[in-house]
RNA sequence: GGAGGCUUCGCCUAGUCCGGUCUAUGGCGCCGCACUGCUAAUGCGGUUUGGGUCUCAAGCCCAUCGAGGGUUCAAAUCCCUCAGCCUCCGCCA
């Protein structure tokens, strides 16, 4: 949600925001002229008010006759408050329903354009060459085959399209790939959350997954909840509708959640293999900072995606995300894409949004600082979302007898060097 | 799933039976000021949140007693629905 102040202002800016995402600019508009009618239709009310509650005073103290002359206005007065509070808070909801379709305003300097207009920022080690090793690189759904890592046969039978089982080594990849990334997270001072998955109407209209994403979130209608997509949306609305003090800022939690989508829109993309399920686990880094610090915490979350990658002996870029291709939530969005040798490009594993005060005051979360109080800012980052990080390690780690080494930084969590071919 | 109890401005709490004087009591905490070698103690004042008006501030107005609706000239207070928490029963990993 965006600050009604700042879009009386400079409607300007609001306006290009939303060209610049491929929305309508004219809804900034229709807001304006919303909240001015939710302005005159709330003064009035107010006024209507003010004059009952005087003469209210009045009925009570007086008697006979002059009580029954007051009470005659009253009671007039008493059906125009009514009317004059239904029309206020139609306003009001009219309002506020047309003010959060508004997306974010983007932070200057995105790039503009669709998803190919990305800027690219950085590339971080080498791609393997494997002709030069010797052998064809076999893909992740043949490496899990020849691990017993992966089962996709009895994913589709039992769950469908995109369903997927974890099998033995792969089972345990997954566990270590994430108790490596909440051991990193808890070193930086991350408190570890396991957050629901299944989360009210307000936490995911909150979060600003119900707009242009909403195609893409399982309801269930009985009991009017939603799957979460990311831990992001339980670990935003944790602190819904509370007002945290400036100096316990930044907050930073490390949740630990299923991941549900429904991939709409996605028929015929990355149909083979795990890069695109319906359901997967993640480790998601969330934080609450003042608005100030926004931007650098960004940097931080960016910096500590990096880091696990790196540990990971993963080669992968990091974007600059063109703005068509932004959440509604997001001002601004990195992703850090690993390699995948046998599609020979780069796949998006983390994605780092800052969604500045947009979260927080949708969802009334609030710092309380020298100066008052005031919405504060809310950033997420994905540390490890399971599934694509076991494609990046298995593809990008295998050797030419099927086996897979295990980088150094996971054998703790792992308990193995070598990831080897079961017998079959 | 069933029965009962509870929910008040950071925390605790008075008020709800019996509607108007609630412009919500008191304590704690916190902030400011005064006093004081320092600290402590004490005294005085302030301290929900949101909206509106206003160039800003001050001031003023409105809303806000878990949420929503109803009764009434008037609701923290009466009625209904819902939610959350607690206790007990049932069921259950």
């Amino acid at each position: 949600m965006i600050d009604l102040r700042v879009l009386r202002e400079d409607p300007d800016r609001a306006r290009a925001s939303q060209r610049a995402r491929g929305e309508d600019p004219g809804l900034v508009d229709q807001v304006l002229a919303a909240d001015e009618l939710r302005r005159s239709s709330a003064t009035r009310f107010d006024e209507l008010r003010s004059e009952q509650k005087g003469l209210g005073k009045l009925v009570a103290k007086a008697s006979g006759e002059e009580k029954q002359q007051l009470l005659a206005r009253t009671k007039e007065l008493a059906d125009e408050v009514k009317a004059a509070d239904a029309a206020q808070s139609e306003a009001a909801e009219r309002a506020r329903a047309l003010l959060l379709q508004l997306s974010n305003l983007l932070e200057p300097g995105v790039p503009e354009g669709g998803e190919d207009d990305f800027v690219l920022l950085e590339t971080h080690g080498t791609p393997r060459d494997f002709a030069a090793e010797g052998f064809e690189p076999r893909d992740h759904v043949e490496i899990g085959k020849i691990l017993g890592a992966i089962d996709l046969e009895r994913g589709a039978k039992v769950g469908g399209a995109r369903q997927y089982y974890l099998t033995g080594v792969g089972a345990l990849l997954e566990l270590a790939l994430a108790n490596m990334a909440m051991a990193q997270a808890v070193r930086y001072g991350f408190t570890p959350m396991i957050t629901p998955s299944l989360v009210k109407p307000e936490a995911m209209q909150g979060t600003g997954f119900l707009a242009q994403a909403a195609e893409n979130v399982y309801h269930l209608a009985d009991d009017d909840l939603y799957l979460v997509g990311t831990s992001e949306v339980p670990l935003a609305a944790y602190h819904m509708d509370e007002i945290l003090p400036a100096e316990k800022l930044p907050l930073r939690y490390a949740g630990y959640s299923s991941c549900y989508r429904r991939e709409a829109g996605s028929y015929g993309k990355d149909t083979r293999g795990i890069i695109r399920v319906h359901q997967f686990e993640k480790v998601e880094m969330f934080s609450f900072c003042a608005p100030e610090d926004a931007a650098a915490e960004h940097q931080r979350l960016l910096a500590w995606e990096k880091e696990f990658l790196t540990a990971l002996e993963l080669p992968f870029r990091v974007i600059d995300v063109a703005s068509g291709d932004l959440g509604s939530s997001a001002a601004r969005k990195f992703d850090c894409e690993a390699w995948i040798p046998t599609q020979g490009k780069y796949r998006e594993l983390t994605s780092t949004s800052n969604c500045t005060e947009f979260q927080a005051r949708r969802l009334s979360v609030r710092l309380r600082d020298a100066d008052g109080v005031r919405p504060l800012a809310t950033l997420n980052g994905t540390l490890c979302a399971m599934t694509r990080n076991i494609v990046a390690v298995l593809e990008n780690h295998q050797q030419a007898d099927g086996s897979v080494r295990v980088p150094e930084a996971l054998r703790p969590f792992l308990g193995k060097d070598v990831l080897e071919p079961v017998a079959r």
